[in-house]
DNA sequence: AATGAATGAGCGTTCATTCAT
DNA sequence: GATGAATGAACGCTCATTCAT
C-alpha cells in the first residue's frame, strides 16, 4: 500500500512537472512550438513516458487550460471574501485578475486554443467538463456579489439586465485590458503610461456609472484594491 | 516613383491575390493549415514564385495582419465623421467594433499569431513599423474625439488621465467583450442572453460615470447606434 | 512426466488463453494489429507474465500456425476413415479442406506469416520442429490412403512418380482454389460463379484422368461429397 | 522540350528505381519491412523525394502489384500464340506460369496485401482500376484459348461448366503449386523431388480427364513443354 | 511469479526552404 | 523571373521489450 502510493505520488509529480514544463512553451512559442520530442527531451523522460501520462498532445493543452482556469477560480473565491460590502468584494475580485494577469496571457492563449476544433475534439470529455464546471462556477461567484449587492439595496440592476451580464460588462474590461496589455508591449509608446491603474479608473468609472453604493473616491478605492492586492498576493 | 511599370504593378497584383487566396485558410484552418504547397497550387504558380514575393511564410502572416489593421482603422475613420457630437461619434466607433467584430475573428486570431515570438521575429522591420504605425493611427484617431469633447466641454478628463488612457478603458470592454463572444461559444449558458446589448449598456454607462455630456437615455442612445450600425454596414 | 503440477496445468492453460484471444486478432486485422500491450488487456494480465509465456510476438504467431496445422491434421484423420474406398477416402479429405476452408482463411494467412524470414527466425527450434512434423504427418496420412488404393489394385501410380507427388497434384489444386477463393472477391466478376462446385469437378477429373476405380459419375461423386461434408461438419 | 522530356524520364527511371528496391523488401521480408526510411536511404534519396513519386507507402504495394500482372499477362499473350493448337496453347500458359514462378511468388504476396482492406483503400482508384482490369484480360485470354478448343471441336465442356471455370481448374492447380514450392522449402523431405515434373504430369492428367484432344504421350507433352520454356525464357 | 512504468528506435508523413535549370 | 524536384529535419505517435519492484 505504502509502495503503491509512493509510485503513484512520483507519476502525479511527474505530471506536474510535464504540465510545468510545457506551459512556459505553450504560452511564449505558441501550440506548434510545443512538440513532445522537445518536451520529452526538457524532462530528460522518453517520449513514451510523456505518452503515458496524457494520451496525445492535446490532452496536454486542455489539462493546462483546466490548470489555468481552477487557479483563477480559488483566487475569486478567496478574494471574495476578503471585504464584506458587495462593492468592496466585486473590487476584490478585479485585484485578483490583476494579481492573476500575468498568468492571464497563458489562460488567454491557451483558451484560444481551445477553440480550435481539432484541439478540443482529441481532448476527453472528462477534462472538456471540468473546463466547463469551472467556468460556471467562476462566474455563479461573481455574479452572486452583484446579487447580494441587489438584495442588500447597494445596487439596482438596470432593466431587464441580469447579474451575469452586469459581470460580463467588468468580465470584458479587465479581460480586454490584460490582453491587450499582454499583446501590445508598446502600450507605454500609444499614450498609456500605466494601464493597470488606467483600468482601474474604468471599473470604478464603471461602478459609480451604476451608482454602486457605498460611493468611494477613486484615491480610497486606489488604496482599498492595493491594500488587497497586498494580501492576495501574499496568499498565493 | 512614376515609374511604377507595368511589371512592378503585375507584381503587386499578384501579392495581393497570394494574400486573398492565404487569408481564408489562415483564417478558417489556422496557421498550420497554411502551407506553401497548397498556396501556390491554388494560385497556380510554382512555389519558388510565392518566395520571390514574401521571405517565408510567416512575412504572409504579417502582411496579413497590416492588411486587418489597416481595414479596422479606414471604418473608424469613416464611422468617425457620421455625426456631429464627439459623444456620438465615439459610440460611431464602438459601432463599427461591433460591425467589424464578424471580421474582427480574424484580425484577432491573425493579432494573436504576431505574439508568437517566432512569427514576429521572422518578419521584417518594415512590415513591423507598418504595424505599429498603423495601431498608432487608429488611437490618434479616438484619443481626437475625446480631445474634442474636451475642447468643446462636453467631457473632462480626470486627473492626470490621458485621452488616450479614457480611450483604453472603451478599447479593453470593446475587444475583451468580442474576444469572449468569439471565445466562449456557451455565454448563453452562463446567463449572458444577448451580449452585444449588454456592452452598449456598458459602455453607455461608462460614459454616464464620465459624465460625458451630453447625455442621452440609452433608449436614445440604442437607437443612434443602431442607425449608425446601418449606415457603416451598408459602407462597406 | 506425471508430476504436470497444478500450477504447470495452470500455466498450460493461460498460454492456451492467449493463443485464443491472440488468434482472432491476427486472422481479423493481421499482424500488425496483434499488439502484446491489446492482448495483455484483454486477458488482463500485465504485460510481463505475457512475455513468461513466449518469449516474443512471433513465438505466439507460430504457435498459432501448429494450432492451425494440427487441426487441419485431425480433420484430415476424421475424415480419411469416414469411407471405406481409398477413392472416397480421398475425396472425404478432399471435403475436409473444402469444410476447413472458412477456417482455411486463418491457417493461410499464418502460415503466409511463417514465409517472413524475421518472424521464423525469431521462434524458436522446437515449434519450428513441431511446425514441419506436422506436415510431415498430415502427408504421410494422404499418402496411404494412396498407397492403399495401389494395394488394393484401385489405382497404378504413373511412371516414377510416387504417392506423394500424387497427392501433391491434388494438394495444389485443392490449396490453389482456395487461395483465389480468399484472395480474389471477384471471382464470379470473371466468370466463375460456383468455385467449389468446379473444383470438386476438377477434382474428380483428375481422378478419372488417373483412372482411380471405382468410376463414379460426378452427380454420385458430389452427392458423396455433400454426405461426407455434412458429417464432417456435425463432427467439428 | 527536349530538356523537359529528360526530366520527365528520369523521373520514370527512379520510380522504376523505386519499385525494383521495394519489391525484393517486400518479398523477402514482408509488408512491415517494407520503410519509407529504409527505402529512402538504399536508393540514396531523401524520404521526401519518396513522397513525390508516391503518395504513400500503400500506393508502392499496388504499383508493384500492377507490375506483377502485367508481367504475367505479357507472358500469358506471348505464350500463346507459340503453338497452333488450343491444347498446347494452354501448355504453354502453363509454361510461362512456371517460368515466372519465381516472380510468382512475389506476386503471390502482394496479391495477398492487397486483401488488406487498409492497403486497398489507400491506393489511388487508377491504379486499382488497373487491377481488375489486368486480372480480366489474363482471364480472358486464357478462356479464349478453352473457347477455341471447343470450336475446332478437340474439347467438349462439361455439362453448365462455362471456359472461364475450366481454366479455374488449371489455374488453382499452377497457383497452387507455384505457391506451395514457394511456401514449403521442405517438399523434397516430404517426398516431393521434382514438384514442377509433378505438376506438368498433373495438368497432363487433367487435360486427359476432359478428353482433350489431341492426345499426346506425357513424354511429348513434356518434351514440348521444355521447348516452349525455353523460347519463353529466351523472350523474356 | 507478476507487475506495469520506462524506454527509444522506429514509423509514415509533412512542409518550409533551396537551387539548378 | 519562374519553376518544381529535392531536401531533411521535424512532427505526433506506436509498441516490443526490459527490469526494478
Amino acid at each position: 500500500m505504502a509502495v503503491l502510493s509512493r509510485k503513484q505520488r512520483e507519476i502525479q509529480e511527474r505530471e506536474q512537472r510535464i504540465l510545468s514544463l510545457a506551459r512556459p512553451i505553450l504560452v511564449e512559442q505558441g501550440y506548434q512550438a510545443l512538440s513532445m520530442d522537445r518536451l520529452a527531451a526538457q524532462m530528460e523522460y522518453a517520449k513514451g513516458t510523456l505518452y503515458n501520462h496524457f494520451p496525445n498532445k492535446e490532452e496536454i493543452v486542455v489539462a493546462l487550460a483546466v490548470e489555468s482556469l481552477e487557479l483563477r477560480r480559488k483566487m475569486f473565491e478567496r478574494a471574495s471574501i476578503l471585504r464584506a460590502t458587495p462593492r468592496e468584494r466585486m473590487m476584490a475580485v478585479g485585484c485578483s485578475c490583476e494579481v492573476y494577469s500575468s498568468a492571464c496571457a497563458e489562460h488567454f492563449a491557451v483558451e484560444q486554443m481551445l477553440r480550435n476544433a481539432v484541439i478540443w475534439e482529441k481532448s476527453s470529455n472528462k477534462r472538456q467538463d471540468l473546463i466547463r464546471q469551472c467556468e460556471l462556477r467562476s462566474m455563479d461567484l461573481v455574479a452572486g456579489i452583484v446579487r447580494d449587492a441587489v438584495a442588500v439595496g447597494d445596487l439596482q440592476l438596470p432593466n431587464e439586465m441580469t447579474a451575469e451580464e452586469l459581470v460580463f460588462g467588468f468580465w470584458s474590461l479587465t479581460y480586454g485590458s490584460h490582453a491587450l496589455i499582454a499583446s501590445s508591449p508598446t502600450l507605454p509608446d500609444l499614450g498609456i503610461g500605466d494601464p493597470v491603474r488606467s483600468i482601474r479608473y474604468h471599473a470604478w468609472t464603471l461602478m459609480n456609472g451604476y451608482r454602486w453604493a457605498p460611493y468611494l473616491s477613486f484615491e480610497e478605492a486606489n488604496s482599498v484594491m492595493n491594500e488587497i492586492a497586498e494580501r492576495i498576493r501574499s496568499d498565493s
